[in-house]
DNA sequence: GATATTTACGCAACCGATTGCGAAAATAAT
DNA sequence: ATTATTTTCGCAATCGGTTGCGTAAATATC
């Protein structure tokens, strides 16, 4: 309120003109931003308010609401006294107009829904809220165009910077230029992407990878079978490799029949049973290392309804440590990395790099710990 | 860049003020505003550039971007054409400092990381991005302090409005105050609270618990035993009052020995069976209506692991239809309702009160279908 | 006490888009 | 051809915070 324009602030749209509200508009600028005539509860304070208030300039509150040492002790606390009697709330656009950073991070994600994406989001909001910054979130829902249009927008909003995990069918990342272009700090975390301009956060999947086949292999397992994702996902690529070296390294072959490649979802798990069961029974496996959590658990669903017992007839491992996998019977083994964390350690450290503290251009990839969480499906032979 | 205060951007902070780089200041406003001397690429390009490139006036531009039929139809082309080639992209803060709205919608929710609050914040997400809105998206972490912060941080923000979801232990919504002074609609979604200026949506709680005990009671069951949640959040009283009344409509008398209120985490789904382990014999119920799924589906399992069956010695049904009720064993009944229908329709309707195409001040409460899933964990009686 | 520094603050030009109003140009009416 | 309308557009003032630079006041130095 205060001026014009409000009074058809919610029907703007489309050309709804509404001209009969002049005795609302500020005549001149400088005399009447200063003389608040009346309704002083309808229009935010400002800071020409409060320089008003106590006679000094709307420079000298700009810079005492930001501890400026250029301001004196003394007036720095009174505006900031008359700043809170005034109920004054710093105006975001016109900071962020002049000033040119948003304190907003750009998070693009496939999904929202998955228990690690969420964490992951839920990592990066405390971060974020400890440091004064806020999240755009979008979903691409697994479609590159959709990513585009999404990274457009970010880009757009002018995010200082971005949190990007990428749709599972993207080729590059092009799309991303405009970011680089414009020096606005790109961080991926757990499906990244090599680039000399930007870092990574995840975790080391083929020695994880490499230590869960390892481990199955240890239970006397021969033929294990790997479930995995599109591999133009770094993380699928690596989680096949460490499967690979691992068989390698102890001197089992790998083979075409015992890898199949899908979206690891439900639908996937259970395909992956029907295709196992109807494998001549000398060729079946007797594990299986899923790259997922959801798609090993639904798979050992249906190969239990189909009458196999686990790990005594196939021996399981996931992915993940979603909640799913302490639920489903015998318990899962899988691979626990927390999502918190990884979201928690991409937004601290782009802060910290928008903040100075920290350069992120000298940093490659960070990479956290995972556990691997050995649970009853995949133990054939007691531990000692 | 192309004025001064890009040369400390990442630095600003702290009062690191960087003074010796005058010579990338605009030296006076008019004149090189429209007179773009060098590095054109490392500039956003401006409705001034666009302006300057067609020989007409900024507002021309402004006008002939946004369809203001004052503009001809054919510079109205040119201007688009001119905005393209020039690879124009709006600023949003210059945008959003003088019309006074955001285009972005608040979000607050209690945690993102569960099923049903991820489900919903897509459904969100896909509604906006549909209407050209963003979310701006915080979490209170069921701590009512947590959601004031973000609550005045959204303000400040100056969504245009706000999705809300309240924290477990918020004793009323005084910290709303703002909005609701400001007339910036609020919706409240799943756990809401009453209020004449605001809408709810979700779903109708009594009737869903009413049904389900009463599920419960037509296979049988005659002491039923409910885990519900903090009574301060709609869901979970209403849930206890459907629950209620479908056992005094059957001539069930309720017992205090038989309810039990929680956070409804996993550890107090355990701690429930502990509880009903502990009971007499006599007095154990022989079926659970539990207020979420997760407690349900972990007070299954240690009873289960106490060597109860499921739903012989005690039926057990949920609430919410997340991944989990089917993958515990027997699976669970449950109440399904989409997270993601709630939210799409909660994004929806604020957006459309916000375009002016509907008046949500005269809609009190929508009311989503939600819909009982009967799995094995409560057929203790075929069904016909 | 006079001059050199330092400190503290104000002026005014920004950031880029929006918009009320006036006015020129194009078209219609007389 | 002249006047009345309608179209189309430009001027300039915002929105509210930020910031380079100039300067008065306070303190220090000689």
């Amino acid at each position: 309120m205060g001026q014009g324009s409000s009074c058809e602030t919610n029907i703007r749209k489309n050309q709804i003109y509404v001209t009969d509200c002049i005795f609302l508009f500020r005549k001149s600028s400088f005399p009447l931003r200063n003389s608040c005539t009346k309704m002083p509860e309808d229009r935010e304070a400002t800071i020409y308010d409060i320089a008003k208030y106590l006679n000094v300039s709307a420079a000298t509150v700009s810079r005492g609401l930001k501890n400026n040492p250029m301001i004196s002790k003394n007036t720095r606390k009174k505006i900031v006294e008359a700043a809170k009697t005034l109920g004054y709330q710093s105006n975001t656009f016109a900071s962020s107009l002049r000033s040119r950073h948003t304190h907003t991070l750009g998070v693009l994600v496939p999904r929202l829904n998955s228990h690690f994406m969420s964490s992951a989001l839920a990592g990066m909001e405390n971060a974020a809220n400890r440091h004064g910054y806020n999240l755009i979130i979008a979903q691409s829902l697994e479609d590159v165009e959709k990513e585009k249009r999404n990274a457009a927008t970010m880009f757009n909003k002018r995010v200082d910077g971005l949190l990007i995990s990428l749709s599972s069918n993207a080729q590059d990342i092009n799309h991303l230029e405009p970011f680089f272009k414009r020096k606005i700090p790109v961080v991926f975390f757990d499906r990244v992407f090599p680039h000399e301009e930007s870092t990574s956060v995840g975790i080391n999947n083929h020695e994880a990878a490499y230590n869960i086949t390892k481990h199955l292999i240890g239970q006397g397992c021969k033929r294990i079978m790997h479930l995995g994702g599109n591999l133009l996902r770094n993380v699928y690529q690596e989680r096949l490799n460490g499967y690979k070296k691992a068989l390698q390294d102890h001197h089992l072959s790998f083979s075409k029949k015992l890898y199949l490649s899908s979206t690891l979802s439900e639908q996937a798990g259970t395909d992956a049973a029907r295709y196992i069961l109807d494998l001549a029974p000398g060729e079946r496996p007797d594990a299986v290392f899923s790259a997922n959590d959801t798609a090993a658990v639904y798979c050992m669903l249906a190969l239990k309804a189909a009458g196999l017992r686990i790990p005594e007839d196939i021996a399981f491992a996931g992915f993940n440590n979603d909640p799913i996998s302490r639920v489903i019977e015998p318990n899962l083994t899988t691979m626990d990395y927390s999502g918190n964390s990884i979201g928690d350690t991409a937004a601290t450290n782009l802060i910290n790099h928008l903040k100075g503290i920290s350069n992120l251009y000298t940093t490659d990839a960070i990479t956290l710990r995972a556990e691997m969480v050995i649970r009853a499906s995949s133990l054939k032979k007691l531990p000692e």
